[in-house]
DNA sequence: GATGAATGAGGTTTCATTCAT
DNA sequence: CATGAATGAAACCTCATTCAT
């Protein structure tokens, strides 16, 4: 608290006069350093787009701002792990329930508009919407805990065809048959 | 460590007989916590079994026991979280690092097999590997988090059908030529 | 730390709103435990009094308020040992380094007054100050310890002549010629 | 204790079996560092030697071996300030009490000898026996704090004829009569 | 509403001492 | 007598929070 009332040039108990606690402020915080992403998620789902190339864009989404995200990585983290050690009904915990609840849709959303139009293979939506969230948040963590990881565009590219396949489905096992990479 | 001392019923300057210190007992505690997996892992590479089964195995291994994942997985997102917080330096941070590339050059030596046999699409093998794991610890971490997701035999045979058909690749989009899910 | 914030009645907290730690606490104290002789000794130097007066003064300075020298002496030895403590390049060896500098200094100054008017033998100023200075030293230790030393008034104009003495030199040593005491 | 043990190679509970506490530990060893030039002080009061000489080679003793006094000096300095945080009557303070007492008889002795064959001023020896060990110990502590003060042969030769002179007295203020330097 | 000095519970770590083997 | 793991009191320090101004 020290240390942000000293960056946000106000005194440290002004602090107090708007949030009640540390954990307010903190959530606040996450609440607001994941606004920008959640907004534009949204504005997705209903863009007129083809569902493949929404997803493509939601992988874009994710990693073009890529300095901002791991500057707000170590927040996020932090915030993962605050809700690991509250217990189960913790408001981190239903905090972050609420934001992977809203987002899982409307990824489930895009995969839903893909399956509709046959672009994507019939299927779970909300498993699928999970492992792509999953595989994004998981880049995310790798590249914020600085491990090898590097995501630059020809990463993303083959990322997002890898996804698609996953989506698309009916790999053909024929070699011959295979498109070059 | 008064916690850890009080649960180990030892007296807490006793834990320093032991660990040099907090930050000591805590890396000795992650690293023995993910031995388990870093073994079987290790095991699956050099089995004689399809590359595709090997995937498989690996995705089962995360996740057949969970309740040891959820029980480690706090403490696992505790050691991200101090990583994050150290520079880019720090012995949790190296450590980290030591563990993803490990485990990333065995799991990229499954995929390199399977591309060796021909029954995966030729493609960067450390990228499809870092992908499978962001896969796998994002799904850990919202299962941590208990943000909704149900990872169950169900959610597991499609996670690994979608991650095969990723990884075989050749999608076919006319709809009439595909499987049914 | 704990006693003297219950001393100061004060929160044990608190103290660290005015030093940063325990050492800069204990340097501020012994700075502020000299500054007094300190002062006066500076004083000393440029006052218009011959050499002797001023040596004689300075003996005086040192244990006229010989109750306060002994509060203050624990201090100044829990201070050397601490310094003896740290390696050479210490903050408090500096510390200390700089303090017996500048005394050095002054004393040499007031020698250096008597050898240029006569009245001191010539010889090396700094060496002879040096001797002045640890014969102090060496007396408030003794003083401090309470091991068997009265320095009284007595005490103290035998010290005064005595010091004289070893300044002005050319001791004669025929007996004959040598006063009573 | 832990590292005196391991640089005594024997196991710290043994310890125990040698000395009841630290503390005691603590004044075995002062006592046995200071022994030798104890005992050499002792020698010198009874060998057949000059007054003056004897001062001299006082001197000598304390400053020959230097680097012997260097690392038993920190020593010397901790025993010092553990005395003075004690209260008056105890251990430490009586024991120092004592070394002071019999060391100072000895130079006392020495200076009475002097004064007895006419080579020093009367006066009273214990009062110069406490000035020549303040000094000493007053130079000593500079030596140790390592204060910029540097005891070379030159110095200690300067040094026996000032307190030569100082026991002498008598000083000539005519400049005329005095000896070069 | 703004301030920042004061608080005190809690954190990590040290270390002289004990005691079962 | 020797050992060294265990102890627990006490040390220094942090920091979220309060409250008088």
């Amino acid at each position: 608290m020290d240390r942000i009332a000293t960056e946000a040039k106000v005194a440290k108990g002004s602090l107090y006069n708007y949030f009640p606690s540390k954990q307010a402020l903190f959530m606040a915080l996450f609440v607001d350093s994941i606004a920008s992403v959640e907004r534009q998620t949204e504005e997705l789902v209903t863009a007129e787009m083809s569902a493949a190339d929404k997803i493509g864009a939601l992988v874009d989404l994710w990693f073009e701002d890529f300095e901002f995200f791991c500057s707000v990585g170590g927040l996020v983290l932090e915030f993962w792990a605050s809700a690991a050690r509250e217990d189960r009904a913790g408001r981190m915990t239903e905090s972050l329930r609420k934001v992977y609840q809203v987002n899982r849709d409307r990824v489930a959303a895009i995969v839903s508009q893909g399956m509709a139009d046959g672009s994507f293979r019939p299927g779970d939506t909300v498993a699928a919407a999970t492992s792509i969230m999953a595989l994004l948040d998981g880049l995310m963590l790798q590249s914020i805990l600085n491990v090898g990881v590097t995501v630059n565009a020809e990463f993303l590219d083959a990322l997002k065809r890898r996804i698609f396949e996953a989506l698309v489905g009916g790999g053909n096992l024929n070699p011959a048959a295979r498109p070059a990479d």
